[in-house]
DNA sequence: ATTATATTTTAGGCAAATCTAAAAATTTAA
DNA sequence: TTAAATTTTTAGATTTGCCTAAAATATAAT
């Protein structure tokens, strides 16, 4: 009936890499839990046998439902914990990966609710991803757009910020730029696509190409 | 290193026995730890190896000093999570340990401190038992008796209840006695030792000798 | 002081999660 | 379409934490 950590974090790695590119590989699995090939194919089937993914040797394979909802579980419990540790024991969002890491594999199930409404029920976690309610559903997100295809002069917010390295945390934190964050785009430039943007209706700052593009934002709401 | 949850389960779980009757034998934390005598065996070798017991074998063992290091933050890691379980997420005592069993096995010591601050630096736990600071030191804890040593007439508060089962919480919580509330006694029965008693100042009760001895309470403070 | 009883330890095994090296299958390229 | 390269799987080990059954030691009772 429980799964173990270790099959939890591959349920939950197949789950994202799922998400990202469509389909996941052993290899590219094996990269994203540091273990060897060889490992995850030992796993693989013990999750099969336990129903938990649907796999063929040599063919591929993929989440099974009941897969699936054991790995939004542990990603729910992941976002919720990097809430509480973002919004009530003051880390930064650089630091609270590693911590939440552990904190998902927790078991009560009761915990982890109550800790949702102590929250307040968030619907994103610090880093901008949304966190799925109780039965694993994930509420429609606000739609949102890579920065440098905001319009210009349109306020937005900041919604996420993706990939999130430790470069360009630090990077914005120096900015003041953060999930919550209102942006305008005042200028940009054609020759470096840098852009020229006003921040929470203050000063104006500059930023490259790359950083607009890991920067997230909707014009709704 | 780092010591497995298993080890930390069983240096604790040492640790308790020794501070109850001085000294442990390896049937009794066997039974404390839901395992087999020869498991015992097999893990005491291990942690000698790590210089975390000193272990003789048939002569009997002991924490070392590094044992009971990490054994005193393992307590305080359970305890202040247990404190955030009921002060914040509005357990009751009765559920909170097999959480805390959990959580005490965090690795963060970054996590564990904020958390500790975030709480307030509590000096006990919601069952009345000391937290250890940061450095594994316990403070001096005020001075408690158990309830029928109280001179009647003489209020003070109650500071644990020991053995915390949860048959006596039910009662208790009936009854609204819990860590903090204050007790007079009115009158001691002779007959069976039963007490009446006064609690918050308010509405009368009365205990049996049972109930009464696993109340600890402290005039001071 | 023997003998009986209780405690503790060893011997041997098992399941989970990993590894390396080698074999098998698939995919890509010539 | 065969050969080369890549990916995936098997075979065989290792470590950790636990188990049962049997042997060793210590303790208690005649
Ligand atoms: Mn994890
Ligand atoms: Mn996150
Ligand atoms: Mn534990
Ligand atoms: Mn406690």
């Amino acid at each position: 009936m429980k799964i173990s950590i270790s099959k939890e974090n591959h349920l939950k790695a197949i789950f994202h890499l799922e998400s990202d590119h469509g389909t996941v590989t052993t290899n590219e699995l094996a990269a994203a839990l540091h273990t060897r090939p060889a490992s995850i194919t030992d796993m693989l089937k013990k999750l099969q046998k336990e129903g938990l993914v649907l796999y063929e040797r040599y063919k591929g394979f993929s989440l099974s439902q009941d897969g699936k909802m054991a790995a939004v579980q542990i990603i729910r419990n992941h976002r919720l914990w990097e809430c509480f540790l973002v919004d009530h024991l003051d880390f930064d969002w650089s630091q609270v990966h590693e911590m939440a890491e552990e904190l998902e594999h927790l078991t009560s199930r009761k915990l982890i609710d109550r800790l949702d409404f102590f929250l307040g029920f968030p619907r994103t976690d610090p880093h901008g991803d949304p966190i799925p309610d109780s039965d694993g559903k994930f509420t429609r997100q606000i739609a949102q757009i890579p920065l440098p295809n905001l319009l210009t002069g349109k306020e937005a917010t900041v919604t996420a910020i993706r990939p999130q390295t430790d470069q360009i945390l630090e990077l914005l934190q120096h900015k003041k730029i953060k999930i919550g964050t209102r942006i305008t785009i005042r200028k940009k430039f054609d020759f470096d696509d840098s852009l020229e943007i006003e921040v929470d209706g203050g000063a104006s700052t500059t930023v490259s190409a790359l950083v607009a593009k890991n920067i997230y934002v909707s014009v709704q709401k």
